[in-house]
DNA sequence: CTTACTGTATTAGATACCTAATACACTGAG
DNA sequence: CTCAGTGTATTAGGTATCTAATACAGTAAG
């Protein structure tokens, strides 16, 4: 699936929550499919199986992830996708962090430019690399 | 000086010590400057003195500032600019989380790359209009 | 029904971080 | 010297996160 990293300051419930959308933009999961169940992703995430049960139960009350308790927790068939307005807001968080981080390393626009382009293709191309 | 973000998961910490060094990149401080107290930024900041004094340490063991204990703390006349090989390294993962980020929200790279080039712009004209 | 798998809930403990309140040693100005 | 301002250190308490160990309820297959 995708990799936990514990220097992230970031939680890894939220890491998961994040990963499994981004499985589902890069259309990795389809609508319908089923994801791992919280012990099967623990287990392969090497995390408690409450940490994915959290991020799980996130997604679904976000409605990304549709739960049939004792069963299995699927993609939502109405993926849901976030509307251009929230977009830009998650993008503008995201994107001051990173321009911040940039600057007080020393980094001009183009250079912040040029590794994000190269981020970009690195989760793509991992992505294809797994599937 | 700037502003503590806690709805981010970064410790505070990290975020006035990434503070500072977009300040230094910024020309807002200049080799030999003295930065504010422990405790005025403290105060400034609505944080305890404590956390300031943890990441002018980390700040001062890196070489950007100069501690001069009982006289104050000043911007390190070798402004030790990071090579190109560190800011490359740096740059690697701050724009591998902001592309992942802008990936799980749905957006194309042409998107990120315009929040991106706002986001700089932003942080640049906030550092002008508190000069 | 039995079994094995689902998601969920609870409790406890460890760690990191932040806050608060002090205290200490050093420096420079009056 | 006195005093105010430096950075530094210590102790305590609170909160969030993660882990661990269980337990419970629902579902599907044999």
């Amino acid at each position: 699936m995708f990799a936990i990293n514990p220097a992230d300051p970031a939680p890894i419930w939220r890491q998961i929550e994040e990963g499994v959308r981004r499985l589902i933009a890069l259309g990795a999961l389809s609508p319908g499919a089923g994801v791992p169940s919280v012990r099967d992703l623990a287990k392969d995430l090497r995390v408690n199986p409450n940490t994915v049960a959290r991020a799980y139960q996130r997604l679904s009350e976000s409605g990304v992830l549709v739960v049939k308790r004792g069963e299995g927790t699927y993609v939502s068939d109405t993926p849901s996708h976030p509307k251009k307005g929230e977009r830009s807001e998650l993008l503008r968080d995201a994107s001051l962090r990173y321009a911040s981080a940039a600057i007080a390393a020393g980094a001009e626009l183009s250079e912040a430019e040029e590794a994000l382009r190269q981020a970009f293709e690195r989760v793509v191309k991992e992505h294809r690399r797994r599937a």
